[in-house]
DNA sequence: AACCGTAATTATGAATTCATAATTCAGTCA
DNA sequence: TGACTGAATTATGAATTCATAATTACGGTT
């Protein structure tokens, strides 16, 4: 082990595409809205200079769009591009999913046990935003433990883009239950290090998912949250 | 069809990116190397914001690495990150396999049955160089015809990184024969619009070519042009 | 001669300035 | 009234300037 790890003091551009991609992913700066530079540097007390560094870094990330001369704007994302961002993102976490089985420690899958029983508790009691934590910290923890920093940066890269998409579907009961089911799959795999299993399953899991949101979006495109 | 397309009159930065994305792709900058802004401004023949820019975007897309104050590297690849690198896209090309399968039309097919004939041919006369060619025209239709513009997107830029690593691969005499057995294989399954089989042949096709490379730089890091 | 500390130099991060493209808005004319 | 023209304003791309961190060079000490 290291004696120390490496102090890192970010620059401002590096502190700017972290706060700004936040305020992207939380929504505070929405779709299509435009981002004037002026303002942004006024709200961040920042230069111009650091803040265009950032965007370009962003829309290299395809978070937002540049038009030259005209300034950024948020993506948008279209039903098309949510399709094929989610194939990628399903192949993605069967990948992952199979490695992260290969490699977790059996301590490490004691604790995602642990928060895959928070998620039932939490389904059990209705209670969506203790569900979706404890979702997330499992997705995150299969994620992680596929010990691939650039599966893990490509994969942040797709979802940042849906992620609104992902989890402001309207979460029908039958989903909800259908995708617990699938939870309770996953689990049993990881806990038989079936490998190939759990990949498979993180792949379909993914895919309902998204048809999941399809259909909650075709039939009506009003907000809430999700799975 | 549009009266004309929409003129694009590229930024310098954006200019820029693709250039420097050049130098490191063709191997002009070596890996390790310090990227100096001020070489490059004047080089290039501008000044240095735009070049930080363009600088910027390069390192999210892992090409260069910044040090605060220290300015940027051309990134090493290491022998693991590689190996998580080749994971990757073999999972993508896999993906890009089924659906290009899927949608490609009868004279695309034709078009790549063609490449293919043409590469046998510089297998058969030994021309390393053509047959680097007609390969890469393969395997950039069948990218391309996932027609899923975001793949493409994520497997360039994963195969930027390790472009070097793919083809200056010492290509053996086994792995040659090895890998134009594999096309043929993979021709017959597009021809059969068998799409899960291409998928599974081209994720292989890849891990053999990564398989074939850790082989070559175990036995000796000199370079040469391949597969 | 090797090592350490300090000053000079250089390179980089960030702010500012400048040039120009895009937008806004007022005024004119049909 | 409404559409067009063109000046004024604003926003953006790029160059320049400034401040500071990092590197190098130098000199003293042992």
């Amino acid at each position: 082990m290291p004696l120390a790890e490496t102090i890192h003091r970010p620059t401002l551009h590096e502190e700017l595409v972290d706060r700004l991609r936040n305020l992207v992913v939380e929504d505070a700066l929405k779709p299509g809205e435009k981002v004037p530079e002026k303002d942004l540097c006024e709200a961040f007390g920042v230069s111009r200079t650091p803040l265009r560094e950032a965007l370009k870094v962003l829309a290299s990330e395809g978070l937002v769009v540049l038009q030259a001369n005209r300034g950024a704007r948020v993506a948008t994302v279209t039903r098309e591009e949510l399709e094929k961002t989610f194939l990628i993102i399903a192949v993605l976490e069967e990948l992952a999913g199979e490695l992260a089985c290969r490699n977790l420690s059996d301590a490490e899958i004691e604790w995602i046990e642990q928060r895959h029983d928070a998620m039932i508790k939490a389904y059990i009691a209705k209670d969506r935003k203790a569900y979706f934590r404890a979702n997330q910290d499992i997705h995150n923890a299969l994620i992680a433990g596929a010990r691939n920093d650039i599966l893990e940066t490509h994969h942040r890269l797709l979802a940042s883009r849906v992620r609104r998409a992902r989890f402001m579907v309207n979460l029908s009961d039958e989903r909800w239950s259908q995708a617990i089911q699938e939870h309770e799959q996953m689990m049993e795999k990881l806990r038989d290090r079936d490998c190939e299993g759990l990949g498979r399953l993180m792949k379909i899991h993914m895919m309902n998912k998204y048809a999941a949101h399809i259909r909650a979006i075709e039939a009506g495109p009003e907000d809430a949250d999700g799975d």
